[in-house]
RNA sequence: CGGGGUGUAGCGCAGCCUGGUAGCGCGCCAGUUUUGGGUACUGGUUGUCGGAGGUUCAAAUCCUCUCACCCCGACCA
């Protein structure tokens, strides 16, 4: 590709409306352009990218015996309504009507089509199992898009559904799916790491996902420095800690006007967050709840719904705090008994002593409460987010926290779905069965936007070579010397018919402008073509990633290529 | 949905407070110059000032309504 014919406009400037790392370089390096808040167009160099992506997904899907198909992007609302769906979901599933006034959704997921599909046509066990996948544009109306691709509202996935004829050949079609997933993503070159995670609103029984290690992400997750356990933290258990001895310590009520947060009272009494007593009101199913936890841990709102065995789970509003305990929000406690259903504590809180917590009167908080002197709870339970320095649930070592990026998510679903539809095959002895499935998702777009994530330096982007819009960059530096024209137009077209992806910089621009907009694009390979170089016969080879140059008698360029490319 | 913010040239912005008929940088076009990390200079092109309504002799500027977008939160296969 000659870059005078490629549409790739770069900009010098940051777009203002980009804040992560992989958007600002996607707008800027001529990637992508935006339509509407989080729905983008995406230009030759990204749609070059998502193509390398997705034969990468082909290949290793194929591999696993996955067959490809493509279904409609638009469904009708019947099926919704009949796996349940319809009234489940919430406004992130956009609906619409026909002209006929008939109710149609843009397809967030594809379970209702591919049930709907398969119940057609597989009637017997000697069809299984199956496994059907498809690429394709998927619609979620996030409530809040954001950070670009990472989370836009129109996005291309990978969505894959199995079916066998038991949990046992379905858990087979969920190992075969998840060795496939780390096939792809150590394909992409990226850096990763599979979680057990929380199964959600999807049901199931098994559940990965699939991270991309970053800081930026928005997944925190912990692993085990001793063992191969590693968890999202809303999904990770905590082992029962024993009970700390009990201390001595004597009730006191204190004035602190205004401090409502832990962060606040912490500094204003001097006291560290872990020696508070954090208590929560929650709304569950129309009923209050309280929930403590140690100061400095985190609810796990997926724990405590779990253990209220709520459908709706909500944080209580300001009037229901000051119903349960007297008190303005920020000075709750479970001293002296509050109005609720139950008071839940996690296991952290148990023989606390000398413990801060409110007071249950505005501006007051009690310190030297012990739990069980002082309180009594409902139950001990895990209730909070696993954290840093935790211990880990199989082996007892420590765990370490970490950030990631969710690219892959595989999930065993059992027959929620095909039990809902009537999806079913008959046995060997005639008995009619719900399929049992598993459903397999993998963001295309959002695995180029996490591969910037993990990429990148102050100039742009570093592609991993499998996955980057072109293999090599060829920039004649001086566009006026006949010569470095000739030798880049030769290389070029020996390159090419190597079988390399070449982007050639044919640009009546000075080296200084080519320089940045290769680094800011990303292609892993730079030869630098000058006209002092070639008078020695030699051009120059830059890594994109590491920095590396090399000067490279012209004769050699290809079969060095062929080395680094393979 | 709650809180905060922004809409002015393709992009990034100033102008708005204190109304007088639109400007800067980048880009783009022509040329000179330069020639290994976004060269310098000259000339040129580019606008329903997000939209609607109102106040006024006069509105980018003041008022009302509205739309879009961004950030934080809640939300989330």
């Amino acid at each position: 590709m000659r870059m005078t014919r490629l549409h790739a406009p770069t900009l010098k400037e940051d777009p203002k409306d980009a804040e992560v790392v992989s958007h600002r370089y996607l707008v800027r390096g001529g990637y992508i352009r935006k339509l509407a808040a989080g729905i983008y167009d995406f230009l030759p160099l990204a749609t070059r990218t998502i193509h390398k992506i997705a034969n990468i997904v082909r290949a290793e899907m194929s591999r696993a015996g996955a067959q490809e198909v493509f279904l409609p992007a638009v469904q009708p609302s019947e099926i919704w309504v009949e796996s349940g769906r319809w009234s489940f979901y919430g406004p992130e599933l956009l609906r619409f009507k026909d002209r006929k006034g008939a109710e149609f959704c843009l397809g967030p997921t594809h379970e209702e089509v591919i049930v709907d599909l398969v119940r057609r046509d597989v009637r017997s066990w000697r069809a299984l199992p199956l496994n059907l996948f498809q690429i394709q544009t998927k619609f979620r109306d996030e409530i809040r898009p954001r950070a670009g691709l990472m989370r836009g509202r129109e996005f291309i996935m990978k969505d894959a559904y199995s079916f066998d004829v038991d949990e046992a050949a379905a858990l087979r079609s969920y190992d075969a799916m998840y060795a496939a997933y780390e096939r792809i993503f150590r394909r992409c070159g990226l850096d990763f790491r599979a979680v057990e995670a929380d199964t959600g609103a999807i049901g199931g029984s098994r559940s990965h996902e699939f991270q991309v290690l970053a800081d930026s992400g928005e997944d925190a997750m912990v692993s085990c420095t001793a063992c191969s356990y590693a968890a999202n933290v809303e999904q990770a258990e905590l082992p029962t800690p024993s009970r700390p001895a009990t201390g001595e310590s004597s009730l006191a009520k204190v004035h602190t006007p205004d401090r409502r947060t832990i962060d606040e009272v912490s500094a204003f009494l001097g006291r560290p967050a872990q020696a508070f007593i954090k208590t929560l009101i929650v709304h569950a199913d129309g009923k209050l709840h309280a929930v403590l936890l140690r100061g400095d841990h985190e609810l796990n709102e997926i724990k405590l719904k779990k253990r209220l065995g709520a459908t709706l789970l909500i944080m209580a509003d300001e009037a229901e705090v000051r119903a349960a305990s007297g008190a303005p929000v920020g000075f709750a406690g479970p001293v002296g008994g509050l109005k609720v259903e139950s008071v839940l504590a996690d296991h952290a809180v148990a023989g606390m002593t000398d413990a801060v917590t409110g007071a249950n009167e505005g501006d007051h908080h009690l310190t030297g409460v012990a739990e069980g002197r002082d309180f009594q709870v409902t139950g001990f339970h895990d209730l909070r987010m696993a954290a840093d320095g935790d211990a880990c649930p199989r082996c007892g070592g420590t765990m370490k926290g970490f950030r990631g990026i969710e690219v892959g998510h595989v999930f065993y679903l059992g027959t929620k779905y095909s039990k809902a539809m009537n999806c079913a095959f008959l046995n060997e002895t005639g008995d009619e069965k719900p399929m049992v499935m598993g459903c397999y998702g993998i963001g295309v777009t959002r695995i180029m936007a996490a591969a910037i994530e993990q990429n990148h330096d102050a100039d742009g982007i570093c592609w991993p070579v499998a996955i980057a819009p072109f293999h090599v960059a060829i920039l004649p530096l001086q566009m006026n010397v006949p010569e470095v024209v000739a030798a880049a137009e030769k290389l070029y077209a020996e390159l090419s018919d190597a079988g390399f992806e070449v982007l050639l910089d044919d640009r009546e621009e000075r080296a200084g402008s080519k320089f940045k907009d290769a680094d800011l694009i990303g292609i892993p390979f730079r030869l630098a073509i000058g006209a002092r170089g070639l008078q020695e016969g030699i051009v120059e080879l830059k890594h994109r990633r590491g920095g590396e140059v090399v000067k490279v008698p012209v004769g050699d360029v290809i079969s060095q290529i062929r080395g680094l490319v393979a």
